[in-house]
Formats: structure tokens, C-alpha cells, sequence
DNA sequence: TCTGGGGTCCTAGGACCC
DNA sequence: TCTGGGGTCCTAGGACCC
């Protein structure tokens, strides 16, 4: 018999508790123990481990908020370790990107590929993917197969909760996927939020076949055109194609909580200037110049009592630029406006928006300024600082002493990226 | 005492024009 | 007394994701 036209199929690969098990490649000792991952600033918790999953802390609790059932179940508490992180993510996208022709890396601990042939192929196909990232790099993941990438996360879904699936899934046809459906919570499908849940259920759509079976005309007036494509895509019709080539940023934001509450201008300023290196950094990075420079600063909203301020500021530049020194001065210049003596500020932030390729850089022919030179001046920075750690070369009004600094007191090592933090064998 | 950071897309509604 | 309507552009804000 001729086989039927080959169907393509969507698969995801995520990472398990990816943070987690990034620190337990390199500590052994964290393995079947409780550990959490904390966000920047060691305020809430972004990465759990099983173990704590069952212990029933839930995601983005802040630490303070859970520190007795942290203690009691002598749970391991790690500050965020970006650099650690997203060099094991690179080595995990690596190997996926080894074993399939097209990938599309979604984020920190995901990726999408697609899979065809018959149905045991496949499956062979995304065992083998799972054990070699497993064997290569260490980190455990699940992995998800549908004819559209939202069912493939539904598939994934399933592949994480049930024992028994080793870590894949596969939603081949529509009947399998009905009974699927069924038993999925409808705040539980991808794309479908806290809101639109919220609205859905009220009219008792609870479960992901309820919604895809719902009526177009009425989730459209409802949830525009977003909420059709999900709706779609949970019928097995692809509305997201495989986007294997990142588009460049349109904005770049780099914005950190202190450490400590900040009163002095001239902390801003250091803060501010730093963060607006750093976002020049990216920038650079993906080739983007902008004019507009955004910069925002806030008191802590969570404290109600004491005296609350916010303000923000749009700068235009004269012209485009990625030229550190430039955007500091007119990202400073826009703090000295904003700035109000008398607050504890909290965290402060800097957007580049409106980020054009630099290829099409408009020249200013009036700017006296020497773009090529300062094009030069920058990608030796940057060379630098690539070659040498970051912070090697600064911007002088960055500061050095940094006493609003994020805190960071459960760090482990670089291990994978710094010399001097390379685990030791004993 | 202690609550993260970085993105995208879509639309309603105002401003403005003819 | 009668007081249009359609198109476009822009932006703020809402919703979502990891």
C-alpha cells in the first residue's frame, strides 16, 4: 500500500527544573535532595527541583515567604548563576542541533525541532535525542511530539507528569489527542494566561478540548486573533512555523533591584551607567544601533509605608548610535530629571527601543562626531571584555565600589567558564 | 528585614487628515 | 435647527511567554 503524503510533526525539548539540574551536574551531592534556584537580588524562587515540587512550594514564591518549609525539609538554596546557565544551555542546544537538521532555540531550556516519518522513527528519534543530551551534557529533559507546536507542549506536559513515559510523548493523531485534551486543565495550554483562563472557565471552558471546541466567532471577539491560533492549534491546524533564524531584538532592557535601598544620586548614576553599558553590550552584540534611550526609577512598591515614587523618561539621542559613552551621557542626563532627593529607591532600568540593523544607520552629516572610531574604540571593548570577563574595561562614570549591588549569597562557581572555578577532582 | 528580569504581540482609542 | 464619516498613524496598556 502507498503511504499517505508524510506528515510533518513539532517536537519540544525542556530542560527539567533546568537551573537545578545545572547545579547538580557539577555537585553531585544535590542529586534526589531538595534544591531551589533563586531570581536575581536571592528574592524569589525560579527554579525548583521534584522534591520541592512535592513539598508543594509553588513557582515565584519569594524566599522570605517560605524560608520555615525551606528549612524544615533542609531544602539546598542557590543564587542565580547566569553564566553557568546559559553556557549549559548552549552546550545542550548544541548537541539537539547535532542530531536534527532544523532547530529553533525558544529559550534558556527549550527548543523546538520537527520530526517525519512513521510513528516508531519518530520515536526512536526523539529517545535517542533525549539520552545523548543526557549523556553529553547531563541535564534530564522531557520531550513532547505534535502536529503543531502547541500540542507538542501539550505532549511535553505529559511526558514530565506521567511515570512511566521515560521523558517523551507523542500526540500522533486527533483521537489520541481528544483524550488527552480532556484531562488538561485549560490554564494549563500554552498561551492560555492567568486572565484569559480566568474568563474562559467562567463560562465553563475549563478543559483544553473545551476550548477547542469552542465557537471561532465568539474566542476571537474575545481573545482576538491570539486566542484563535491557540484554539487552532490545539485542532491539530499549525498557526507557528519552525523560526529557526532569531530576529534581532527590537528592545533591549537591562534593569536590576539593589541590594540595599539607594539615596544618593550619585548611586543611581553609577547604577544607571552601568546598566546602560550592559545594554549597549547586547546591543553591539546583535548589530543594532538606536536613538531612543528609556530609563526608569522606582521606590520598593511593596512597602506601602514609606514614601512611594516613580518616574521614567524617554531621551532622544541627536542620532543613532551603540556607542557606550554617548548613551551613558544621555541616559545620565535623563536620571538628572527624574531624580527626587528623599526616596529609598529600589531598582532602576534602561530600554533601548526602536533598535534599526546598523547596516542601516542613518548618518547624521551634521554629527561632528567620528562614528568609525568610535565603531573601533567599542568592538575592542568589547573584545576585551569577552576575552577577559566582563568589568575589565569600564566606562568610568560605571563607578567601582557598587554598594547598591544586587545580593547573590548562595552563588555556586563558574564552573564551565572561568579558570579559577573549575571543579576539582579529589 | 526579605517580593526577578527580559521579551513579544495585539488592540482600543485618540489625534489628525480629507 | 442642522453638527459626517472614513482612513491612517501612533501609543499606552493589557496579555502572554520563559
Amino acid at each position: 500500500m502507498q503511504s499517505t503524503k508524510q506528515i510533518k510533526y513539532f517536537a519540544i525539548v525542556d530542560c527539567n527544573s533546568f537551573y537545578v539540574s545545572c547545579e547538580r551536574v557539577f555537585n553531585p551531592s544535590l542529586k534526589n535532595v531538595p534544591v531551589v534556584i533563586l531570581s536575581n537580588n536571592d528574592g524569589c524562587i525560579v527554579s525548583r527541583s521534584q522534591e520541592v515540587k512535592e513539598i508543594g512550594i509553588p513557582a515565584g514564591m519569594p524566599l522570605f515567604k517560605c524560608e520555615r518549609d525551606i528549612k524544615a525539609s533542609n531544602t539546598k538554596v542557590f543564587s542565580s548563576n547566569y553564566t553557568l546557565y546559559a553556557d549549559m544551555s548552549k552546550r545542550v542546544m548544541d548537541t539537539i542541533a547535532h542530531l536534527v537538521p532544523e532547530i529553533e532555540v525558544y529559550s534558556i531550556d527549550e527548543a523546538f525541532f520537527q520530526v517525519m516519518g512513521d510513528h516508531q522513527e519518530i520515536k526512536e528519534k526523539i529517545k535517542q535525542v533525549r539520552e545523548t543530551i543526557l549523556q553529553w551534557t547531563g541535564i534530564p529533559t522531557s520531550i513532547g511530539v505534535g502536529k503543531t507546536k502547541t500540542l507538542a507542549k501539550v505532549a511535553n506536559h505529559i511526558a514530565k507528569k506521567e511515570k512511566g513515559t521515560n521523558g517523551t510523548y507523542c500526540l500522533f493523531d486527533n483521537k489520541q489527542a481528544e483524550l488527552v485534551l480532556r484531562d488538561l486543565p485549560v490554564q494549563e495550554v500554552w498561551g492560555v494566561g492567568r486572565r484569559i483562563a480566568e474568563k474562559l472557565i467562567r463560562r465553563r471552558i475549563t478543559t483544553a478540548l473545551g476550548l477547542a471546541k469552542s465557537n471561532d466567532r465568539w474566542i476571537k471577539e474575545q481573545f482576538t486573533v491570539v486566542g484563535l491560533k491557540i484554539v487552532n492549534e490545539l485542532r491539530g491546524i499549525p498557526c507557528y512555523d519552525l523560526e529557526q533564524v532569531p530576529q534581532p531584538r527590537k528592545n533591549i532592557v537591562s534593569s536590576r533591584s539593589f541590594g540595599y535601598p539607594v539615596i544618593e544620586q550619585k548611586d543611581l548614576e553609577e547604577a544607571i551607567a552601568t546598566y546602560t553599558a550592559r545594554a549597549a553590550e547586547k546591543m553591539r552584540k546583535q548589530e543594532s544601533v538606536t536613538q531612543y534611550i528609556y530609563i526608569y526609577i522606582t521606590t520598593n512598591r511593596f512597602q506601602p509605608n514609606s514614601k512611594q515614587y516613580y518616574n521614567s523618561i524617554s531621551v532622544k539621542l541627536p542620532s543613532q548610535t551603540d556607542y557606550s559613552p554617548t548613551l551613558i551621557h544621555y541616559a545620565l542626563k535623563g536620571l538628572r530629571t527624574i531624580y527626587k532627593p528623599g526616596f529609598q529607591y529600589k531598582k532602576a532600568g534602561v530600554m533601548l527601543s526602536f533598535l534599526v540593523p546598523k547596516p542601516e544607520m542613518q548618518i547624521n552629516l551634521f554629527d561632528s562626531y567620528d562614528t568609525e572610531k568610535q565603531t573601533n574604540v567599542m568592538k575592542v571593548f568589547d573584545r576585551l571584555n569577552n576575552r577577559y570577563g566582563h568589568n575589565i574595561m569600564k566606562v568610568a562614570s560605571e563607578g567601582l565600589k557598587k554598594g547598591w549591588i544586587m545580593k547573590s549569597d548562595y552563588k555556586s562557581n563558574k564552573y564551565t567558564t572561568d579558570w579559577n572555578e573549575i571543579p576539582v577532582v579529589s
